[in-house]
DNA sequence: ACATTAAGTGATT
DNA sequence: AATCACTTAATGT
């Protein structure tokens, strides 16, 4: 299969609201299918985006850090079927990125680049509306983040976390220390520690060195 | 066997 | 809920 005829089946597959027949052409052409390995860093603060990209399978995640080193804030998962909202912003505006992705798992997406991104949003009504839901479903997402953080403790920000982890993985146990979680919900290790016992007891989670299983 | 890293616990603020 | 000061348990060399 030529690389262009995969990237069609693959838009047809996880982008079906990239409806244009034209505009799926376009992707076809200028897109290239890039691959990350877990762990490798898609891009860093302060990097220049010249690439927006849709994913096709893994998960990403996707940080904010603090002046001061060491704080990461968590801000969400990507996932198969998703963009990143910030990329676009950030390489329409020609900034620097304020986020960090990192591949949490082999990552395959497609990248456009910037150019075309910028010309699509005029041309293809499909690709306008596209980018405008991705970025409604984030910012969605990350009000949820904020008030989880201002107005609700750490048991349903875990929660949500774990729900997150899983979804994101496809699998139903997480490989993660528990200083890894704590420094993703920005809170002390003892504090994750305890919490999780504490699932363990009710039942809702299996733990093991490095791993925890969701039952329920 | 020994060292290192992850996880559990209680006390203190 | 954070921090500290351990202890206990699992793993790597």
């Amino acid at each position: 299969m030529t690389a262009k005829a995969e990237i069609q089946k693959i838009l047809h597959q996880r982008f079906p609201q990239i409806a244009e027949k034209a505009l799926q052409e376009e992707i076809a052409q200028v897109g290239k299918i890039m691959e990350f390995k877990a762990g490798e860093i898609i891009m860093d603060y302060g990097s220049y985006v010249r690439m927006v990209p849709l994913i096709i399978e893994g998960s990403i995640k996707v940080t904010r850090e603090d002046e001061e080193v060491g704080k990461e804030l968590l801000l969400y998962f990507l996932n198969a079927g998703d963009t990143c909202s910030m990329s676009f912003t950030c390489c329409m505006m020609d900034k620097k990125s304020a986020i960090r992705t990192v591949a949490m798992d082999d990552t395959k997406l497609i990248g456009i680049p910037v150019k075309q991104v910028d010309n699509w949003m005029g041309k293809y009504q499909s690709w306008k509306n596209f980018v405008m839901m991705s970025y409604d479903n984030k910012m969605l997402e990350l009000v949820k983040v904020i008030d989880k953080i201002a107005f609700h403790g750490l048991d349903k920000r875990m929660e949500e976390y774990l729900k997150a982890l899983t979804q994101s993985t496809g699998s139903t146990t997480i490989t993660a220390t528990h200083q890894t979680i704590a420094d993703d919900l920005n809170v002390s290790r003892e504090a994750v520690s305890r919490l999780l016992k504490k699932l363990e007891n009710i039942g809702t989670v299996k733990l093991g060195r490095n791993e925890i299983t969701l039952l329920t």
